[in-house]
DNA sequence: ACCTGAACACCGTTCAAGT
DNA sequence: ACCTGAACACCGTTCAAGT
């Protein structure tokens, strides 16, 4: 035992990210454990401690990739033939779908005990950066003439209030009479918002 | 030891919700144990499990408690010489402000572990309703005739929104750039939401 | 009937000891 | 230098044993 050296720092690293999110796919972050990652990877918990801060770092650098995955799918989303309102629209449906498909990710990203009194790195806050950029373009198109600071505060807003609306529509069913779907809540406050704010 | 009967089941109920209140106002839900609930309380572990199926049982208890402060509190608005609008406003400025004050609390209104993949009870159901109801009225108050599922549907669009709002407020930095406080994103929402919807 | 205390199967984190 | 395994101080939950 000991001094094995199969993987570099960097496969470690890897191997330890790849396999929290593996289990973020099959559990809540609240049933996540170092242990059971260290185990995926064939590792004991120590070696996680020799490339990690602790479990919150491992974490935050989960979040940093997931931010990488929801920017290439926005990238990927073709928006040439759709208005600016339109293209908002398929950004939120596509952050909807992502909480739907992959919850323990999802929820991972603002999770209180991987954020809270932290100062985050530039590495994580640069991957945040991109995707509201994403919205401050679209916001752009459709008034040229605000300033910088409003474009800025409004992708804020409308953000915070997509992810408000796939918090509730994912962690339960206060929406009783289901007769509207999350989708339906989402086009209602991105189309209403967006009405009232550019006129 | 054994047998004390110092308090009935319904003190005994009462004692465990107080306490856990005082630790949700010094910590976070995940750092709340139900031996510190014990512990506060004077009694051992055991005994909570005869009052509460387990810890999340309690939790739900302490957020239906929860939810009636926020509706005494928006009772307690004086919201006779207003607007609809601005009476949402604030019921919104309400909610941030209870957000900021009792964090622990807040938080676990919307935690995981407390509401996952359970059955939510009546008696919590009738709770959020009527925190619902209060701002169906002044829905109904701004556009008499639009229907009574569109109403419904544009309170929760409007609660989720707020609330992702104070999320993000709350848990992070990630409007780096603070010019902009949580109550100007909170008024922009409402305001250009209702202006949309409105119309 | 009510309450305890120990037990079980877990945690996150640290660190001496091994190679 | 790298990795292990045991240790420490915690968890949620259960339940035989006491009064």
């Amino acid at each position: 035992m000991a001094r094995r050296s199969d993987h570099s720092r960097e496969e470690l690293k890897e191997l330890a990210l790849k396999s929290a999110e593996e289990l973020l796919n099959e559990k809540s972050a609240s049933e996540l454990s170092t242990r059971q990652i260290a185990t995926k990877m064939g590792y004991t918990v120590g070696t996680l401690y020799q490339i990690f801060d602790n479990l919150p770092d491992l974490l935050l650098h989960v979040n940093a990739r997931t931010l990488g995955i929801l920017y290439q799918d926005c990238q990927k989303l073709d928006l040439s033939a759709k208005d600016a309102q339109n293209n908002i629209l398929a950004y939120a449906n596509l952050y909807l779908q992502f909480a739907h498909s992959h919850p323990g990710l999802w929820e991972l990203i603002f999770d209180n005990n991987v954020l809270n009194d932290r100062e985050l790195p530039d590495w994580y806050l640069n991957q945040a950066n991109a995707l509201f950029s994403l919205i401050e373009r679209q916001l752009k198109a459709i008034t040229p003439d605000k300033s910088q600071l409003e474009i800025t505060k409004t992708s804020r807003v409308l953000w915070s209030s997509v992810h408000g609306i796939c918090t509730l529509s994912i962690n339960n069913n206060l929406f009783a009479n289901s007769a509207c779907s999350s989708e339906e809540l989402i086009e209602s406050l991105v189309k209403h918002f967006i009405k009232g704010w550019a006129i």
